[in-house]
DNA sequence: CCTTTATGCCCGTTATATTAGCCATTTCAT
DNA sequence: ATGAAATGGCTAATATAACGGGCATAAAGG
């Protein structure tokens, strides 16, 4: 056992209970039962139960395939827009300094 | 090693890098180190890493964790939509049938 | 009704993610 | 310039997710 079970914030709670349950939504849409989709991943039943229950503790490219699979969209509507969204958070990350390095003097922590 | 390597979609490889990429960039803009952010999530620098690199073998609870702590939304951007959202999705969930099955004669497969 | 299938849940085993620690290198503040 | 800190990458050890398999219940379709 862990030392300390480790705990999730409430934003990231909701989140996961969210994803899972528009993948099982989306999968009773499609007429697939839970082997259905799991094979199609190629994962187990049980962790196809795990992800639409929104545990935390799966891999979150499992998690993403099955939402891809089924077709809920992750972070963006359109998934065309997802490669030119990555772009320009590249282009952003580019112009900061390589690492982040605060100043010793006090410094304004937000923006 | 694994008898297969498991492969992942180009779609949520591309979700997954563009989370890590936000993260990287929403850190660096908050003036945080990776070792900084990792000990706030209570992981290791290690971990914070393979998040930011936007591997797809690191638990969605710890990836997210990191999203929300640097301020980068998930699926929704109004975080305040999120709780709402999931009672939408569990509505829908809840008037159908609650195990699928496909009728023996051919259905359409998608809607 | 009765049969078939989907789902929920549990367990032992195995695969693997996570960790701590280390070193090399880069990079920024002074 | 130079020193302190950030980053990149590696390792062996450990924690744990994923698996297979099994069993019970619910539920849909015939």
């Amino acid at each position: 056992m862990p030392a300390i079970p480790r705990t999730y914030s409430r934003a990231t709670m909701d989140a996961l209970k969210l994803l899972g349950a528009q993948i099982r939504l989306a999968r009773k849409q499609r007429l697939m039962s839970e082997a259905d989709l799991a094979a199609r991943i190629g994962i187990s039943r049980g962790t196809m139960q795990s992800i639409e229950k929104g545990s935390a503790k799966v891999e979150i490219g499992l998690a993403f395939e099955a939402a891809v699979l089924v077709g809920v969209p992750l972070f963006l509507q359109d998934s065309a827009g997802v490669t030119a969204a990555i772009e320009r958070v590249e282009d952003k990350l580019a112009l900061l300094p390589q690492s982040v390095r605060r100043p010793l003097s006090g410094v304004k922590d937000d923006f």
